[in-house]
DNA sequence: GCATATTTGTCCGTATGTATA
DNA sequence: CTATACATACGGACAAATATG
């Protein structure tokens, strides 16, 4: 995983390859970011580091500690009742405004059929991955990019925690229903009823997190 | 309004600059921001000044283009349609949520005085800065440090849409009486009906910012 | 408690590429 | 089409804060 592509912008790539090492768990939780050793291993100087560092930290992945530098952000059982707080008020809504005509809902659909597939496959991975692009996908019902920006962020950091949990399938696997169904009732035009369900599903899914080993 | 102040974190301190030239219309949408040029009047380096300008575009109140640098976000239509699509979607449920004994609610008491003392003064300027203020009191009710965080950045980016507009007093003096009217009925206990409020207060004062004469 | 090594925070000089007069 | 201005990016430097032996 590494050259090939063709690498454009060096501060936004930089930015990119840090976000994706923070949130697919190579960098964890509480890692200092040491700039010399980071710019070498990045490929960028370091004042070009130092740019995407400041990006990743308004996004909420990586604190600064004064003349300290910087480190992988630590989640806490408060930062992740935030996180589900801001779903909470961010994601049903989108439900009730939307009708199931809407453009942005077949990203919902093929989410869904996505999660399935890999869920057969045993891939947890993937099926975490779906079922995040499903709730993403609810939030572009709005048709608002800041909202869309806001999940964006907030769903970045949730992966941060959820790595710090070992069993993927554990985190996942009781929600797989709940997704088809949010789906099938917003789709027959129940927005309403949609939005209900996609609240309980946040609080149920909120519990599961805070019951695990490991935050 | 230069120096005098003890002066920290350099990158922190041009961003706050930066960001009070932009949202206070020293700066113009539109602008230019030459980096040589502006560092020098910040007093920091290029490299410093390109950190501030990182996260400056992540809050949306300047825009890079590609091997152009960058500009002062032009505000659009659509953008602040955009705004208050989010503030309808965050400020509501925070009223419904909390009771009027709320530490936060001293906040909102607060704003609503000093905008109607401002008022009897018509200074405008701060009658729209307490106004601001109202809300961002309104959203602290939720006790969620992400919500604030997205309400700052929207309500930076919303004065810089009022910039464009000529006269404050037209923008603000309206909704004076909307903010009492929904600070009392949310101390009253009655916060669903404050939040019915809130909301067409939010869907008025939007048609005000497009039915004035700049955007 | 002190001397030393690291690391950050910051600045400067400069090279390269891209857009514009 | 050339010249100019500017953004982008790199590397080196150094003081100050911090960790380490």
């Amino acid at each position: 995983m590494s050259t090939g592509r063709q690498r454009g912008h060096a501060a936004t790539d930089a930015t990119d390859d840090l976000r994706r090492a923070i949130v697919e768990g190579v960098l964890r939780p509480g890692d200092p970011l040491r700039e010399e050793r980071l710019a070498a291993e990045l490929g960028v100087s370091r004042n070009t580091l130092r740019e995407a560092m400041r990006t990743l930290a308004h996004e909420g992945l990586i604190v600064h500690e004064a003349n300290r530098g910087a480190r992988v952000t630590t989640p806490t059982r408060a930062s992740v009742r935030d996180i589900y707080l801001v779903r909470r008020t961010v994601e049903p809504p989108a439900l009730r405004a939307a009708g199931p005509d809407h453009p942005a809902a077949v990203r919902m659909r093929d989410a869904v059929a996505a999660a399935r597939s890999a869920a057969r496959l045993g891939d947890w991975q993937t099926v975490g991955t779906a079922d995040l692009e499903f709730h993403r996908a609810i939030v572009g019902l709005s048709g608002s990019p800041r909202l869309d920006a806001v999940l964006d962020s907030i769903l970045a950091e949730l992966r941060l925690a959820f790595g710090a949990i070992a069993d993927p399938e554990f985190l996942h696997a009781p929600f797989l229903d709940d997704n088809v169904i949010i789906l099938e009732t917003f789709e027959s035009g129940r927005g309403d009823e949609a939005a209900i369900l996609l609240e309980e599903y946040l609080l149920r899914s909120e519990r599961t997190l805070f019951d695990s080993p490991a935050p």
